[in-house]
DNA sequence: ACCTGAACACCGTTCAAGT
DNA sequence: ACCTGAACACCGTTCAAGT
């Protein structure tokens, strides 16, 4: 398991070390700080190599020395912005779940919107194989999640859930999503065929985690 | 992270490179095999070890060199016995797992069974810290839990659930609780205290999956 | 068959030094 | 402040050699 010598895509590889300001384009009025032109370094930078690199070659694949050959420089530099590999990793499932789609409630079907909704969670990271496996060494999914936390605990009020139960019912539910597809990451990476009626087991989890939550919403 | 000298308990640590055959007790009759009496390595013995590591000290502090090492040789000799680091995740959770109690089925209380179950493998898990977290790898916890399937099938069957929403439930009733656990020994590890109202939070999640699962096998 | 020492090809992280 | 080379203290695994 390695990462091989890189013919990806577009921009990022054609970026040596040689980058210079020189290369500056378009209006660079008086008081422009050189960050807004594009650091050789960024967080951002080393958080889309880091995403780019999973779902080319898997998570075990991606390393901080990887992501800084890919940069064209020394592991010790991604240092200066990020303070280890955990933090990193958080920055990945943040960066992905921001692009979480959750509906405005309506609470003529707020069931349906909230299964709708796991999976889409599900479609994103089928989207970005290997950025789910990052969630299992976070405390709670949650931490990634801050953006797109309220959006839920919305839908389920509008379905009469308690914020207790809808704190705890956001948990279990994306912890059973992101272990589904961390289940499917690893099967993809064995090359072995995708489980027949995965598609329906998942639905079944899903069924039950919604149908309990309105069973005890209703008394 | 690292393993320190090992002031552990009893026998294991006091089983030196220079044990001998010539402390055998009891009979020995003509054909005994070498192997009957201990031989210096063993797959129960390095499962042992493992567990009793990942319990003293975390999971991230096991290695095959800290086994060895506690087992009086080089990392190379485990090979011998166990094909890889996954292999021996795999065997210390089913010699954890094969301790999991699951009783009879009676059909008048079938999910109060169901829901004792699964406390009883939060207890297991708690009760050998770091062992949950080997089961992430795993493709499904099912592979360390032949043993306790069958017993698990029976009793859902006692409630008139189906085999193929039996196995499911299995699936996502194991993954809950492994997940749990895994979150629980890396509060330990960061000592930082035990969440708050977490015994109801697991209970709440447990109740989710009970009662739609009840719901769903009614119709 | 079982065990071993030594090596291979990696890791994450730190740190003094440069600009 | 940001970046770097070199090093530290590890990993899992392999392999030729021993018994």
């Amino acid at each position: 398991m390695f990462v091989e010598p890189e013919q990806r895509s577009s921009t990022v590889s054609t970026l040596g070390p040689m980058r210079s300001r020189s290369f500056q384009v378009g209006p660079d009025p008086a008081g422009t700080p050189p960050e807004a032109v594009g650091p050789r370094l960024s967080v951002d930078r080393i958080v889309d190599v880091a995403i780019d690199q999973m779902r080319a070659h898997g998570y075990d694949a991606v390393t901080m020395r990887s992501i800084a050959r890919e940069l064209g420089t020394g592991p010790a530099s991604l240092y200066a912005h990020v303070a280890n590999r955990d933090e990193l990793d958080q920055r990945v499932v943040g960066r992905v779940c921001a692009q979480w789609h959750i509906p405005d409630p309506d609470p003529e079907r707020w069931d349906t919107q909230v299964r709708e909704s796991m999976i889409g969670l599900l479609t994103l990271f089928r989207a970005n194989p290997g950025v789910a496996r990052c969630t299992l060494g976070m405390v709670s999914l949650d931490a990634g999640l801050l953006q797109v936390t309220d959006r839920l605990l919305a839908l389920l009020a509008a379905g009469g859930v308690s914020d207790q139960h809808a704190a705890w019912f956001i948990d279990v539910g994306c912890l059973y999503v992101a272990s589904v597809a961390v289940e499917e990451d690893i099967w993809r990476e064995r090359a072995a065929p995708p489980r027949p009626a995965g598609e329906e087991r998942f639905a079944f989890g899903v069924e039950l985690l919604v149908t309990g939550l309105r069973e005890l919403a209703g008394d």
